[in-house]
DNA sequence: CATGGATTGGACTACGCGGTCCAAAATGCC
DNA sequence: GGCATTTTGGACCGCGTAGTCCAATCCATG
């Protein structure tokens, strides 16, 4: 994997992608090699050539692909909390973006099918709430300086995690609309 | 299914009990039906024999069953939150329950593993947080009269669940302490 | 144009595991 | 005690699917 060629690099992002996108509409449970090999018009060989460890070396790259996707889909508000209408956008944003999904979170069906037991998936996701709760706190200090800043992103990460995790076992969008907005509000009157 | 024996029953309470310890302990994409035979020392036709439909009617029954243990163990706080150190006897009973499992959230596992999709798993887990929630409801209305319960108890309920979704993704209980905590602090301060 | 490495195709293998089956033993019932 | 029903044992089957292998082809570089 050392030598990749630019034919290469866009063989495996397709790849990649073909095989987030299957994920993201079956779930990981429900997606086999090959309907993943039909999908990017790829063949086996070219499957475990770009993936030498197999399916789990495979999953482990679509995971941090949605990973970034998560972030990336935030901005620009989530780098630039300087306001409270940036907060709002951002918010709007965040709840407009799980109301679009519903029920399927990629993120939490790849997790729970790879496992947290292994250390590179543990840091994928890990490294993603760390980002995020960064961003986050970051927001909070521009706005309300004198806050506990980590504490209040916490609880609002934590609002965020658990109205995604109730839309997914509910179908309901209704706990993290109240639960991101009473945090954000509750920083406001603060 | 009708007629069951004593001995029957037990030996079915055997294999449910059996394959929920099982399966809290190393996820239920590792647990196979040989396992839980070798597990419960029964025998592949007896696995049949009280789930006709297979290895997915034995998962929903280990759903059922850790979902009613989930309530259960808030008891007997969680049906009487009519007063402050209620409240909080209850909020330390989920805190050190969540902190005693740290990682292995038996119900999320199982749920990523059945799908959404089946209308049986839905309905286990969607009754157990209407449930839940009613319950955080009664004692909101117990305590503040005046606020609105339904919002509330579904902020609370949202704390909760994102601190189990974040701990179990990072392993750090302090997205639970901190948004259950501040969620009832809020509301005593309401 | 020659050569070696990267890339691709697709048949083939290995096997874990869910599920089936039938016969034997235990149990309940009159 | 005898008949029916439930309970149990465990060998066996079949399928889906991850993973292997080797040959063919493309492509960069001298």
């Amino acid at each position: 994997m050392r030598a990749l060629t630019p034919k290469g690099a866009a063989t495996r992002q397709r790849i990649v992608e073909g095989a987030a996108k299957l994920i993201r509409d079956h779930g990981p449970a429900n997606v086999g090699l090959d309907d993943i090999r039909a999908a990017t018009t790829t063949s086996k060989s070219q499957l475990f050539h770009y993936f030498p460890d197999g399916k789990a070396d495979m999953l482990l790259a679509v995971a941090a692909h949605e990973a970034e996707l998560v972030l990336a889909e935030q901005e620009p508000y989530l780098s630039d909390l300087t306001s409270w209408s940036q907060w709002e956008a951002w918010r709007d944003r965040v709840i407009a973006r799980y109301a679009a999904q519903r029920r399927r979170c990629p993120l939490s069906a790849l997790t729970a099918q790879l496992g947290l037991a292994d250390p590179a998936v543990e840091g994928i996701i890990t490294g993603m709430y760390t980002r995020w709760h960064r961003h986050v706190a970051d927001g909070v200090r521009a706005v309300r300086p004198d806050a506990d800043a980590e504490r209040v992103a916490t609880q609002i990460i934590g609002a965020i995690a658990g109205g995604a995790t109730m839309l997914v076992a509910t179908d309901d969008i209704r706990y993290l609309e109240i639960g991101l907005t009473d945090a954000i509000e509750s920083l406001r009157n603060a």
